[in-house]
DNA sequence: ACGGCATGTGGGCGCCGTCAACATCAGGAT
DNA sequence: ATCCTGATGTTGACGGCGCCCACATGCCGT
């Protein structure tokens, strides 16, 4: 299994190489953009050659869905390192909320193409899957939501009531302002409505589940400094 | 001009008959399943015919589109006239919101089709545009947001310094909740869980309004009867 | 009566996905 | 060491697509 083969008949790591060619050209020019013979013609192969490793071409979106579902739940994780850093309990489990979310919006906008592919063969989520269980726990973006409103929860925050479907209006929210900002009306607004736009947006979810405890929230404290 | 020009060589009508066509494929097939040659067909007409009343496929995509707008802000206005009913202007402008919202996703769920199809040519949205100008007030589904938006204020239930970007919050999550039901990961979710996880989702937007103000609220008023 | 222009036709080009038949090669069984 | 088999890659073909071309038709105003 020579990593380099020359250049001889067989290909020897054609699957792989599709893959990333269909990464690339995902990136550029999203789902619409992805076609079998173009990607063979990229990688130096004949048409017809990616069929002894896919299906057919909704295999090969799949698997490009499958990496950029990876790359998603990586932007979420990253921003909920940080939000872990904060002391207060309280605060922290906000934080991480907004940082799953804002996370997800930043991926769809600095990935806008992979973000595209991602949802033309996304799995279906499963209702509230074993929340005590394994599961691979953590490892895709509604799964990790699900354990940021657990915490809110646990903290005193959300009221157990407003748990109940919070995960839909969660994932909605966010999820409607990537497609609206990434291929909907609001794709030509400046990169500072948007974030302006989105602080205003998770701010507004979180006010909603202040109110649904009495807890006293503070202006600017969820996207500040402190 | 003949209403049916029996079957001569030119059609007569055929601008019309292609678009009648294209949305009834759409409702059928999607965005994806639109295709000129096979609205020709379908027609009675020769491929190309259609090129003497588009420029190209995507004018008429457009055109399915723009009459998608239509129906979708008819949804819309359908359940604002129900809420208009209520006596209480407060109650009132708090159900007209969720009438809004409850009416886009209706549209959404109940022609699929159409809606994905507008979606991929929306008109990008102004920012605001001349609130207190003509502009064809309440002609979009915008535009009817924001009425709706202006009424909280107007009588006290969401404070003015909540109403910046509360458009985009609310389109956000409503279109990302029709989204995700409607081709995304929630697809296959049963009607009734839809339906609640729906109303728990319009009933948050309100929760976290009347927190903007400290306006009291009643469990079940919001979607009650009276 | 006629001529111009909008409208519809037919053919062709280069894409696409997919199927079928054939070519090549690596590695295990003999 | 040889052969055969299965995995992998190639060539060719079919139908469907969007779109451009040249050509046909016939309605309308002059």
């Amino acid at each position: 299994m020579s990593p380099r083969p020359a250049a001889s008949y067989h290909h020897g790591n054609l699957r792989e190489a599709l893959i990333e060619a269909a990464i690339d050209v995902a990136r550029e020019r999203g789902p619409d953009g992805l076609a079998l013979r173009d990607l063979a013609r990229r990688v130096g192969v004949s048409h017809n050659a990616a069929y002894r490793h896919f299906a057919d071409r909704d295999a090969l979106v799949d698997e490009v869905a499958g990496r950029g579902l990876l790359a998603l739940t990586g932007a979420m994780q990253a921003r909920l390192a940080v939000a872990d850093r904060v002391a207060d309990p309280v605060l922290r489990a906000r934080r991480r909320l907004g940082a799953a979310g804002h996370g997800y919006v930043d991926f769809a906008l600095a990935e806008p193409g992979l973000f595209r592919v991602l949802f033309t063969a996304y799995p279906t989520a499963p209702d509230r899957a074993g929340a005590g269980g394994a599961g691979g726990a953590g490892q895709d973006p509604f799964e990790l939501l699900n354990a940021c409103l657990d915490d809110l929860v646990a903290v005193g925050f959300l009221a157990p009531a407003a748990r109940l479907h919070a995960e839909i209006t969660c994932w909605s929210t966010v999820h409607g302002f990537a497609v609206l900002h990434v291929e909907g009306p609001m794709r030509t607004a400046s990169p500072l409505d948007r974030e302006a736009a989105l602080v205003a947006t998770l701010t507004a979810i979180d006010r909603g589940y202040a109110a649904s405890t009495g807890a006293v929230v503070t202006t600017g404290e969820l996207f500040g400094d402190q």
